[in-house]
DNA sequence: TTGACTTTCATACGGTCGTATGAAATCATA
DNA sequence: TATGATTTCATACGACCGTATGAAAGTCAA
């Protein structure tokens, strides 16, 4: 909102605040030109529609999302580790940004096909997770299952754990939003997801 | 939708199934009435307003779903059994109302105060899961770790895995609308959690 | 400084929104 | 069947919606 950048930028930074919190039928182009102190005809010049500025919206959210996430699954060392370091890189991603889940569990939601950018970063995500668990059960070192529902297991808690923040704030004394106490949560998923893929423990059906 | 039934009861059916698919602000009254066959002013007349009628779908959808797990979770049995007793009597219900995930998604991705029978619907929830987690660290048989952490990790994969029925359906080969379909997700859930949460198997960090 | 351009701006359009109003229809009870 | 309460109905209200329009202002090479 910095009001020496360009309005296209003004107006992205608005649509991701006021998407987020209020989501698309929920937000007018009056409330998003006014929050980024542009004219109202500005939505339509620079983007098209409303329509369009929400794509780009979701594109600038979801993409650089799904690249930290493959980065981190680029990494060498057995899979299991990968797929650790692959989530913990997610859950940094999401601590700097929260409005990423909250996109995504909108667009759950509802009944409209999946946004394009929405689809591409959870088809590159899961498809990223899925392709380690693969790995991890060639070697053994991973449980046996299908790996697309075992990516989405570990993929629900860390979308979940962040957008249930207020629940954790009511239920519990932790923060969120604080690092320290964000950090508690990150590294309870980094387990969990462990416990749950790792093959070197016997278990019950 | 029945066309004998009272006007309120349609009323709050429509409201369930348009609520669920386009949010409350991509919902309108005129929408509604017109799916449930009763007079615009109907709304008004029946429930007051169009909030009203919105909290009450809420209270509608939540207070069942909760009142399945409480209850499973009151059966005799270790606490271990007795969550994924719980777990798989809330899936059992997503199975049959899959527009339950949809409400709690919206409202956890909004900026709003939770709705109170959100609000309730979560607290008991996590309530009951987590005290289930305490009582079987008390006697050993669950590992350590927040309780509650440790609640809403469960809770997690059962609506995710629920509401990302279209990614499953687009990345694999399941139709979560199938209920044998819907039956190997439950199972891959009820085994995950059981990982997750024993605690005879050792663990690496 | 001119002239062609991009960008900003105020305003207007036809629609739809949630709710209010009061008359008509229906029902239950006496 | 008459009466009073409940429910249905058509319609109206002011507010807000997304987008279009064309004039005004700003930018910059020639």
């Amino acid at each position: 909102m910095n009001p020496a950048s360009p309005a296209p930028d003004r107006l992205l930074a608005a649509a991701r605040d006021l998407f987020r919190r209020h989501g698309y039928d929920g937000t007018s182009v009056r409330d998003l030109t006014a929050r980024a102190h542009v004219n109202l005809g500005a939505v339509t010049y620079y983007f098209g529609s409303k329509q369009a500025l929400y794509h780009a919206t979701l594109s600038a959210v979801a993409e650089p999302f799904a690249e930290r996430i493959a980065e981190a699954a680029r990494q060498p060392g057995p899979p299991l580790d990968r797929i650790v370091a692959a989530l913990r890189a997610g859950l940094a991603y999401l601590g700097e940004h929260p409005e990423a889940p909250a996109f995504l569990f909108r667009e759950l939601a509802s009944d409209r096909a999946l946004p394009a950018p929405i689809a591409r970063l959870m088809k590159r995500n899961v498809g990223t997770l899925a392709a380690l668990v693969r790995e991890g059960q060639r070697d053994g070192s991973i449980r046996d299952g299908d790996p697309v529902l075992l990516a989405l297991s570990a993929i629900s808690q860390a979308f979940f754990l962040r957008s249930a923040a207020r629940i954790i704030r009511d239920a519990l004394d932790i923060d969120p939003q604080s690092p320290r106490q964000w950090a508690r949560v990150v590294d309870h998923v980094a387990e969990s997801v462990r416990r749950t893929l790792d093959n070197h423990q016997g278990i019950s059906a």
